[in-house]
DNA sequence: GAATTTATATACCGATCGGTATATAGTGCA
DNA sequence: TGCACTATATACCGATCGGTATATAAATTC
């Protein structure tokens, strides 16, 4: 409960500018409460990631291994982020947030990790996808790189309410990636 | 001089994480004195968007102008970005930070002006370009805010140092965006 | 039932937050 | 010279920051 409460107001504020004792009143508790849970504001955080971000991970685990259909691969990735964004649109707002936050942040430093996981499962599965399509021949890298932008600036369109989720999205934002608009 | 610093500060730190009197430490001031000159810490950031978001929207402003090829407009638009992305780092960086910054935020709130109107040139551009191009029907505004996302993708990339910049980059990131990975 | 552990609250810590009241230097001009 | 104006500094404001010392209530264990 805590979590959740927490999760709306830094998604909505930003990490730095809501106090622990903003949280606590949120969460219909007092500071030292918090304090035995989560040891500090960046506990709080962490617990939150754990939470939040560990399930995105775990459902993204399975599309993004490369068993031969690179297209597969990249609708049903789409399809997890685009879900999330449904489902959880605000977490995926810090998570947004967080990606995107400076370095030396607090917030940004302790969400590196699980971002980088994110981007290393496309950057993999474009490495091993390269093996089957030789015409990506060095690419691999920056197509992952890239796959992830694109697929996260979709999302943040979706959050925006920009482009409608419907059942083909994935299909058109892969085909997009994949043949570009003319197609 | 003081808003090189701030923005220094700014895009390594956040906006909330510094405060004004880091700000006029910094800059080799008093608070007195950045209050008589900018009113308020806000106005140090509008100042500094100012400064350095107006230039940038400026030189996006031919590129992005439509005239008969799409192609054109794309590669050098891609190339205004990259030039900054090269040429002002920390302000491109401050920049992607302030685009994802929360909607709540008081930072995100100054910069939603500017922000979108590097949007805008995209979406205006493919509305017109959609006259010439009939197979986008209806897509035009997709493909604008998905060009922003891809060009900002890349700009991220080489911030990072994930992707070298050559000549031909531009031409590289246009080419995937319009005809995908695969030719 | 006594001792121990878990969980919660009151009240406080020094530091920093954004912002300002007030005083005082320098500067152009009559 | 004296007046108005620009520009800078010292010292302070109440509020909030992240975090804690201390006390106590509830549950668990012996």
């Amino acid at each position: 409960m805590i979590l959740e409460r927490a999760l709306g107001l830094w998604a909505a504020r930003g990490y730095d500018a809501v106090g622990v004792q903003a949280l606590c009143e949120a969460g219909g508790v007092t500071k030292p409460t918090l304090y035995y849970y989560f040891g500090s504001k960046r506990g709080v955080l962490e617990a939150l990631l754990e939470r939040y971000a560990g399930p995105l991970l775990k459902d993204l685990r399975e599309p993004s291994t490369y068993r031969g259909d690179l297209t597969w691969c990249l609708e049903n990735s789409a399809r997890v982020f685009f879900r999330y964004a449904l489902q959880s649109p605000v977490f995926m707002r810090l998570f947004l947030y967080l990606r995107n936050a400076p370095a030396e942040s607090e917030a940004a430093g302790r969400a590196e990790a699980f971002l980088d996981e994110v981007t290393d499962n496309f950057v993999y599965m474009f490495r091993y996808a390269g093996e089957d399509h030789g015409n990506m021949r060095g690419r691999e890298e920056a197509y992952g790189l890239s796959f992830t932008g694109t697929a996260l600036t979709y999302v943040r369109l979706i959050l925006d309410g920009k482009i409608e989720v419907t059942e083909d999205l994935p299909y058109r934002v892969v085909h997009q990636f994949s043949h570009g608009i003319y197609s």
